[in-house]
DNA sequence: GAATAAAGTTAGGCTATCCTAACTTAGGAT
DNA sequence: ATCCTAAGTTAGGATAGCCTAACTTTATTC
């Protein structure tokens, strides 16, 4: 009488307690993002990620760990449990094959998928969302690089060094840019700063001055806060610094 | 100095008062079903519709009066104002464009439609719901044969026969289908009964007894219950009764 | 036209989520 | 070690929806 284990649990599966509501996924996505996943979180951070007033927060986490999706230590952060952590990877991955649904299937422009998926990923059935990624091929990112997590809840971890951290005369891949502010998807748009893109920090000015770049034979310069926003992954030597 | 009128005024529109709760939402859309937009609605059968307690629906019409969405007179019924039924038109359209794309898109069956769409309703964007329409050319009808409102605000509002009032040597094309019961279009899929269809009905048992119909060459028999909830436009003559 | 059943309402409560204002704790600087 | 600030908490309150139980109105029936 062995205890049975499950081969493959699924992200779908985790709700034991019936559904999530929409702002309890927001706060362990939120958590998530923070403490990529097993971190001690701060209660103000998650406040402000969420835009709400700390004291909500408190009130808020205390409900989530009795409901045993976090643990939580007064005065001390969060942690999410395993339960939390699955939870929150299943709104992940909602929101990032709606949004490479949206923009693959039905021609979305990228500054605009992540608005519409914040409100659609409390409301898709896990059936719709397979649906989806089976549709546009299983993409294994969202339309800015963020990877999505497996229907059994792996996710592509890898840290990336930012735009902002590539030293002169190197040349770089673009993987992923941040994407909740539309403003500035709409600009690296223009400017063709994309996943998938090829850029070569020409020089960098000193004192966070601008860098300057060449994106498909383009010559630009941006400053390093937009840089900081873009991770690339470098490319082997191909166009290393000369001497 | 003319009043300026709107050429055409778009559902998108409507909430002056900022977007509508998903409740809200939906008791606009249950009062409108059973009241065809203008004709005064018991409370008790906006309960009865949407499954909750008579009390809570006093309650609520309450709160839908004083937005001006609805008239409401203490134990007279409730009446949606022109603004509510506008905001009633636009969650029936994204509901039934859902339910289009679904099934026209993502081949989704045809008994699970409703429910997917009853959550999105309340979370696509119109410019979702319009790009969906687009991208399956933008149909009249939704996969049980409901109409799909405009844009605009119009709607088809033909009243049909349903099977069950149907002479017997009558022929007449399926139009619609009722669509909230899966397990029925499930067996109504089955049976070939779904819009478009053509159906003879050869006889009729008296007393409410069985209905006995011709579907696409095959012989078969159905409980008017089950007749009553599929609408029908009669065919000119073509199978009419023969002497 | 009075009795009653059916329909509908009010009263009082509950939960989830949020807020502001006032208080407490932790942890670094003196 | 003490003090102060930033971080975090509790207290108290609001709103939207929902519920049950008890009451009132309307409409029907004799």
């Amino acid at each position: 009488m062995k205890t049975p284990k499950r081969a493959h649990l699924s992200l779908a599966d985790s709700p034991e307690n019936g559904p999530l509501t929409g702002p309890v996924e927001d706060y362990l996505k939120a958590i998530y993002a923070l403490g990529r996943g097993s971190v001690s979180v701060a209660t103000n951070d998650i406040a402000a990620k969420l835009d709400l007033a700390p004291a909500s927060v408190s009130g808020m986490v205390k409900r989530l760990a009795d409901q045993g999706l976090l643990t939580y230590e007064r005065y001390r952060g969060v942690t999410l449990t395993s339960v939390g952590r699955r939870a929150a990877l299943r709104t992940l991955r909602r929101h990032r094959v709606i949004e490479a649904y949206l923009s693959g299937a039905l021609n979305y422009p990228w500054d605009r998928v992540h608005d519409e998926a914040e409100r659609l990923e409390h409301a898709a059935s896990d059936e719709l969302v397979d649906r989806m990624a089976a549709a546009i091929g299983e993409p294994a990112t969202d339309p800015h690089g963020a990877p999505i997590p497996s229907r059994e809840g792996h996710m592509d971890e890898t840290e990336y060094l930012s735009l902002a951290e590539l030293g002169a005369g190197y040349g770089a891949r673009v993987v992923r840019v941040s994407d909740d502010d539309p403003e500035m998807l709409r600009y690296l748009g223009e400017l063709e700063i994309m996943p998938g893109a090829e850029v070569v920090v020409v020089s960098k000015a000193p004192y966070d001055g601008p860098i300057n770049l060449r994106v498909s034979g383009t010559l630009l310069s941006i400053g390093p806060a937009l840089a900081s926003q873009v991770m690339v992954e470098p490319l082997a030597d191909m166009d290393a610094p000369s001497h």
